[in-house]
DNA sequence: ACAGCCATGTAACTTGTTACATGATTTT
DNA sequence: AAAATCATGTAACAAGTTACATGGCTGT
């Protein structure tokens, strides 16, 4: 729902067209998440069909303008209000895939954590120099972007640390890395 | 993909119905992600349609059971080869949502803040607990279920580790934490 | 003239998710 | 007899994603 929530959110602040909303989008997030263009005009025609925005035909400029309703800002209000239940996490993929890997037979469960960890560290590794050049000089990034960043650095950060642990335990398992 | 990919897994290790694919995930992945049976029926009707698995009747004992093939064999092994890709990294709802707090009028960024990072400390505390109970004593649980523990404890720990140096650069931006 | 950005949209599709219907077998 | 678990499915839908079609306008 981040999307749909994102949008409205821009659409709170006040009304926009489509185009307008992807900017805003990738230039809040620092274009770390990018959006497609069709998804905007896909999530807003869903948007306007429950409610919670409504087209408002032309704003002069030829572009087609959506507002915020009554009830788009009640939801946007509740968004902002409530957290995100992390007692029901998203599914992580890579702690699925190991927990497969270490509890199905051929599978070669050091090889995974490796070839993982390897593109998490250059993950990490490319976030930390953006953010070295985000915050460098001439502030060139808001604090939004920076944000944003830190998040990716400290997800990366506590991969690679829980991938390290899970090799460390294979070894110390069965001393060797080896297919169980 | 998770989900599909799972299936597939556990289906290589031998031919397997529905209703056991389910136990078999939650089993290994510790029952951190619940998974549908519903979905599991679906997704194995998707995987049919893809050539991935076939459906093989019966198995004697009434069971409709499903074998995978070759072409879901080679998807099953570029799974666990391939890396996931933490270029592209799903998107961070809370950061998301961070960002455009920030961003817009109007709106308590601190209070955001303060909301998720109660759940979130609390969630970590729940996995924290968890992971104490199924180290404890009989070695009540398996290296799978641990490994998905701890990975839950990581993201969780770094989740809240996040929040704080955002409430501490709103503190440190305009010196309270009331609304930009 | 042509490339590239601005701008709007549609069609087709994917995975994931839930609610419901149905019935057999096992346990209490 | 009732409740729980085993077991299989279907229908409907949500959100996200991409590929494509279309056209105006701007700068070279």
């Amino acid at each position: 729902m981040s999307i749909r929530h994102s949008l409205l959110a821009l659409l709170q602040d006040r009304p926009r067209y489509g185009y307008e909303l992807r900017i805003e989008f990738e230039d809040r997030t620092g274009a770390a998440w990018p959006l497609n263009i069709g998804q905007v005009y896909t999530t807003l025609d869903r948007l306007e069909r429950d409610g919670l925005v409504s087209k408002d035909g032309d704003d002069g400029g030829g572009h087609v303008v959506y507002s915020i309703t009554a009830a788009g800002a009640e939801e946007v209000a509740a968004w902002f209000a409530g957290a995100v239940d992390r007692g029901n996490p998203p599914r992580n993929e890579i702690a699925i895939k190991l927990a497969l890997a270490v509890t199905l037979p051929g599978v070669d469960t050091s090889a995974v954590i490796q070839s993982q960890r390897e593109v998490s560290v250059k993950a990490l590794q490319e976030h930390t120099q953006a953010r070295k050049a985000a915050s460098g000089s001439k502030g060139s990034m808001d604090t939004a972007g920076l944000l944003v960043l830190d998040s990716l650095i400290f997800q990366a950060e506590a991969e690679v640390r829980w991938l390290d642990l899970c090799e460390a335990r294979m070894v110390q398992a069965h001393g060797n890395g080896g297919a169980n």
